[in-house]
This record gives C-alpha cells, sequence and structure tokens, in this order.
DNA sequence: GGCAATTGAGTTGCGTACAATTCAATTGCT
DNA sequence: AGCAATTGAATTGTACGCAACTCAATTGCC
C-alpha cells in the first residue's frame, strides 16, 4: 500500500518558529544560571524577584506591592503569593500587610535579602566570562528581544 | 536615624537583563499562541510535539523516539511522559513500544493526530497578521536569537 | 450613610520543567 | 555465555505559570 505524500510547508517547520527558538533559549539562559543560583539557594524566578526589590531599595519610602511587582514581572497573584512565602521562610523577604490598604502586602528585604545582592555581582561577572559574553552584543540582542517584547506586551 | 545610601548598580538592574527579557518575550509569545492553541484544545509545548511529530513525517520509515523528540525540542522524559500521555488520551497518537528495543516508545500519530495539521495552517496565518508581524523582521529576529541559543544550546 | 462594583491577595487545579531515582532492556567486554 | 555498564522511559518531588475562583477591603455613586 501505497503512502500518500507528505507536503511539507516550511512556515510550520520547528527551526523555523521562532516562538520554539524563543521558548528553548529562555530556558537555556536558565540552565546556564543554574550554578550561579544553586550557590545563592535561589530559583531563576526567585532571582528575578530579588532583583526588583533590590533595585526598589533605592525608590523609598516603600517598597513595592505584590501587585506592583507583578506588573514588573509579569506574573499574577498565583505565581507570586506562594514564591514569596518561599523567600520569606528562607529569611529573605517579610510580607507585611498595609495599614492603609489591608488588601495590599509589601514584600520587605530582611538584612540578609539586602546582604544577599553583594554575592551577586562577582558571580554574575564570572558567568558572563565563562560563557565568553560579549557585552555590546549582548546589549544589542537584548534591545532585539526588548522590541518583541513590547510587541506582545499588550497581551494580558 | 539616616539610611545609608543605596548604590544602584546598572548590571543588575531588571531592564538591564537580557535573560529577563527572554524568559517575559517567550512568555508573552506563548500568550499569543493561546486563543489559537485554545480552539486546537492543545498547551504550548504539547503544539510543539505535534510540530515534530508532523515534520517526521516526511522522514520514513519510523516515528521517532521519545529520546529523539526530546533532544529535539530540549525537553527530557519527565517533561514528555505524561505529555505525550495527554496526546494519546486526545486520540492525537498512539505510544508504540518498540518491538526492536523495548526499551524504546514511539508516539505514533493516529489519523486525528495527522488531521489537525489542515487546521493549523489558517489559525496561524492569522494570528501573524492580527499581530501585524512583518516575515522578515521575523526572520532576522529568529536568526538573532538562534545565535544566542547555540551559544547556551551546549549546556545539558 | 448605604450598597454595588472593583480591587488585591490568596487558593485550587492543571500542565509543564527539571533534578533525581528506579527499573528493565540492551551493549560491551572478556 | 556471563555480567557489569549503559541506556531509555517512567516515576517522584519541587517549583513555577496561569486560569478560575474566593473573599475581604476599598471605592464609587446615589
Amino acid at each position: 500500500m501505497k503512502q500518500a505524500p507528505v507536503v511539507l510547508d516550511a512556515a510550520l517547520l520547528l527551526d523555523n518558529q521562532l516562538c520554539f527558538k524563543l521558548y528553548a533559549t529562555s530556558r537555556a539562559v536558565i540552565r546556564a544560571y543554574k550554578p550561579m543560583l544553586d550557590q545563592l539557594n535561589l530559583t531563576y524566578p526567585q532571582y528575578l524577584v530579588m532583583l526588583v526589590l533590590w533595585e526598589w531599595q533605592a525608590a523609598p519610602p516603600l517598597q513595592p506591592t505584590v501587585k506592583a511587582l507583578g506588573e514588573r514581572l509579569m506574573l499574577d497573584s498565583g505565581t507570586l503569593t506562594p514564591l514569596l512565602k518561599r523567600l520569606e521562610q528562607l529569611g529573605l523577604l517579610v510580607r507585611q500587610r498595609s495599614s492603609e490598604d489591608e488588601r495590599e502586602v509589601h514584600p520587605l528585604l530582611t538584612a540578609a535579602g539586602r546582604g544577599l545582592r553583594e554575592r551577586v555581582q562577582p558571580l554574575r561577572s564570572q558567568l558572563l566570562c565563562e560563557h565568553g559574553v560579549d557585552l555590546d552584543g549582548l546589549a544589542e540582542l537584548r534591545r532585539h528581544v526588548g522590541e518583541l517584547l513590547e510587541r506582545f506586551m499588550a497581551l494580558r
């Protein structure tokens, strides 16, 4: 019995899918961070949360709410609430209800949480170095990907 | 009591992290696919698996093993085994043990699995159109991201 | 003030990702 | 042939993502 010929449509080849390359690259980069993050005892999304909280220190008076954090990282409370609880377990922050609006929760860095920042910079430099990352190329690519992000950010 | 000034290190600003932009963009693009995938009743990783299986039809004689699928998508059996079981539940494929090597499992497309392919193309065109995607820009960006992927693919 | 609508976290449930482990089938080596 | 090492799936456990829902606090509007 003869098989009907299969017509391959180039548009559906995996290697032609930007979406797959993005997805695979994102996971590959997260994998690259793993050795560093293991030393900090953080997962990748936890690391991103810490980056935002460290950044917010420079913008007093108050630390962000869970909502603000979610907008920055494009994550919702379903992801952030348990994640923040884990960071609290680790002693890096406390989750404090706002007294002005009892609905809001502010993750506040502890001394340990602030202190962790010092350990990141050298580990990050080492990581970039190990992968032979060219800083200019990095910036350019970041711009390219950033443009793509803009286009799709309207969703949600 | 005076706060110690917080020195902000540009290298650690979230917006300067390529890793975050990749991660956020990847999720944003997957979100963009959601309306289309809902119509097909597939999740995004399931869709990628189907793309690979459709592609493999043109390369007889045999469908890939779980391992080959995993190499193509950079996913392991811990992810693929349950995912393939779900696709089997949906009637899109059957998981067949190889008779030559009893350790191997070949996901084989059913008629329904092969048939689904016809419905994808128009939905995909519509998706690209709705987002005003420029095909040339798409190809260029795919190349950029592809290069980054190459660099990190060595891991694992 | 009273009350409906909205908002911010939290919870539940499902489907990934991925490390680590298990186990049977196969290979390699002698 | 005999057996140790390897391999391919499957399983287990943890932590996301995200949709859908709940619930209490707040806002808006009359």
